[in-house]
DNA sequence: CTGAAAGCGCTTACAG
DNA sequence: CTGAAAGCGCTTACAG
């Protein structure tokens, strides 16, 4: 079946191409009131639906945009994806959501492809392995903004949370219940990862200004798979912590199933505090204190930053890096 | 600054637009050597990139295919999705996943929107509110598939679970352990949806096959904000249920929030299985029984089905549904 | 107020 | 073995 291209309508309401397309760009200025109707039968009549991809070709726009997730299995990053959509949406942009799976690689493969479709811009959640490429799309004045991490060196800004306070918050907390002997445990990437580096630096930070020691055995940087390990290893020192500050959401999974495997009371005979809120936690048992960033206004903040940059045609900002609150769940876990 | 066009390549290797084309789309087969290296080289030297969109135009093919998910909220929904894209990816067609919201506004919104991007197929969780657009697009001869609900009366297959069946384990896996009365809950929508009809029809068929009453005040079908209410209306029958049937991970989360606010201790109180493997499932106290969807399988099923259609061209197929086996996975809430 | 013409960046028969 | 030309379905100055 042959699609119905803008030719067959301007046929059908005997006028020129040109004319149904201004009509379709709500270019009414001078238009006729009975050829503006004539188009718009025909249009109904025959079904038509204009072909963005010819639009796009000849706009050089696409009304899209591209989103690069570092890893989709965070809930971090599925719910700023939705809240940039929820913003794009307003303007009429589309979005085409990637994961990188932490793997540079398949993050330049999405890159490539992404632009190879002309997407008019594209959200990265950097893997930081891929600089040179960030560095190009810079030059070419292509539009990118950042999230969850920060890219040293670039003059584009990164929407963030702040690490060091969302570290200190916990740890505080902690201390004000009483526990003294506090452990961090955070995912480890071959690449060091913004958030990662400020929250063990915030959580460093508030101990010292506790004047409680900061212990080297205490600070875990492991793959996911080793978590299970790693909580064996620190339980069984001879002054195991009492708090466990848990770095992301998939830590705090990895500890919790090892809490429950080993029969471990929480917070009896361990604390828990976990940075990103968890779909459970307000009705696991017990229910997990967290710390929770705010991905709805994060997401709004990414998708208006390059919005902006698309409409003003420049890749650069000269704006520091947009920092978000992180804000104390208070729960039963500590 | 001005992107890199084939013009650009061609006039850089001295030769003309046909002949750089001719080797993109690597159809060497009388091209002389050195020309080759000629145009290897000025690719290279440029960093040209093919621009996706002009080729989409001529060759009516944009290799992508939209997915429309009936509620992202859905853990099923998100793996399906993933899996799709797995197999997409080995024939290197790319992906557009939207949510309908279990909205039909949304969701013809959303297959306009991809069909004028001409996406080469859909993938659709139906709502069941638009029965005349798909019926329109099946008259178009445009490929679509359906998962998770079937559309009656059409012939498009649809991917889905054998729902009657993993109603009808969950209910023996109860009665095997002794609990007679049994209620199912399930959300419910305007529409009729298929998994929630078959489920209860399992539900009853099973309960009947062991000789135990079909009782209507154990057959719950409430919008996901009404279930703590009715949960509520339910446990003060004179005879309150001893298990309950979740009919998805949704309903499940919305029980164990209750059980949780009112203390109601599983599985001693209140035995629990929900249909829908969750997250949680192995780490929550007590570990859910859940019965789980092959959702990879069923992801794969749908993008083969849709890539064949594409390749076919043909929209019809006079395949029944695909069902799929679901799993019972035994923990501690029954 | 409307239309003819050029052009977006590719691909593809076809000619030589 | 390679190139000239037409065309995919639109938009956009420009002419009248």
């Amino acid at each position: 079946m042959k699609p119905i291209t803008i030719t067959d309508v301007a046929q059908h309401a005997k006028v020129s191409k040109s004319t149904v397309s201004q009509y379709l760009n709500k270019r009414y200025d001078y238009m006729g009131e009975s050829t503006k109707l004539r188009i718009e039968d025909s249009i109904n009549e025959l079904g038509y639906q204009p072909n963005y991809v010819a639009r796009s070709l000849k706009q050089k726009s696409t009304k899209t945009i591209g989103v690069i997730v570092a890893n989709i299995l965070h809930n971090f990053s599925t719910e700023v994806s939705r809240a940039i959509e929820d913003a794009c949406h307003v303007d009429d942009f589309h979005l085409i959501v990637c994961n990188a799976d932490d793997d540079p690689h398949k993050e330049k493969k999405y890159i490539d492809m992404l632009r190879a479709k002309q997407v008019d811009g594209i959200i990265i959640f950097p893997t930081g392995g891929n600089i040179d490429l960030y560095e190009k799309m810079l030059r070419e004045e292509y539009p990118v903004v950042f999230v969850d991490r920060s890219v040293p060196g670039l003059p584009v800004s990164s929407i963030m949370l702040k690490n060091e306070k969302a570290a200190s918050m916990a740890v505080q907390h902690f201390i004000t219940r009483g526990y003294r002997r506090i452990a961090i445990m955070t995912t480890t990437l071959t690449r060091s990862v913004t958030p990662r580096i400020e929250r063990i630096e915030g959580y460093k930070d508030t101990l010292t200004r506790y004047k409680l020691p900061v212990r080297d055995d205490y600070i875990n940087s492991v793959p996911r798979s080793d978590i299970q390990m790693q909580l064996d290893r620190m339980l069984q020192l001879d002054d195991p912590p009492e708090a466990i500050l848990a770095g992301n959401d998939l830590t705090l999974i990895e500890i919790l199933k090892y809490t429950k495997q080993h029969d471990i009371k929480i917070p009896d005979e361990i604390a828990i505090i976990g940075i990103d809120d968890v779909s459970f936690a307000s009705f696991y048992t017990p229910a997990i204190t967290t710390i929770s960033q705010p991905t709805f206004e994060m997401g709004k903040k990414a998708a208006e930053l390059l919005l902006y940059k698309i409409r003003q045609q420049k890749a650069e900002d000269q704006h520091p890096d947009y920092r978000f609150e992180p804000t104390l769940i208070e729960r039963d876990s500590v």
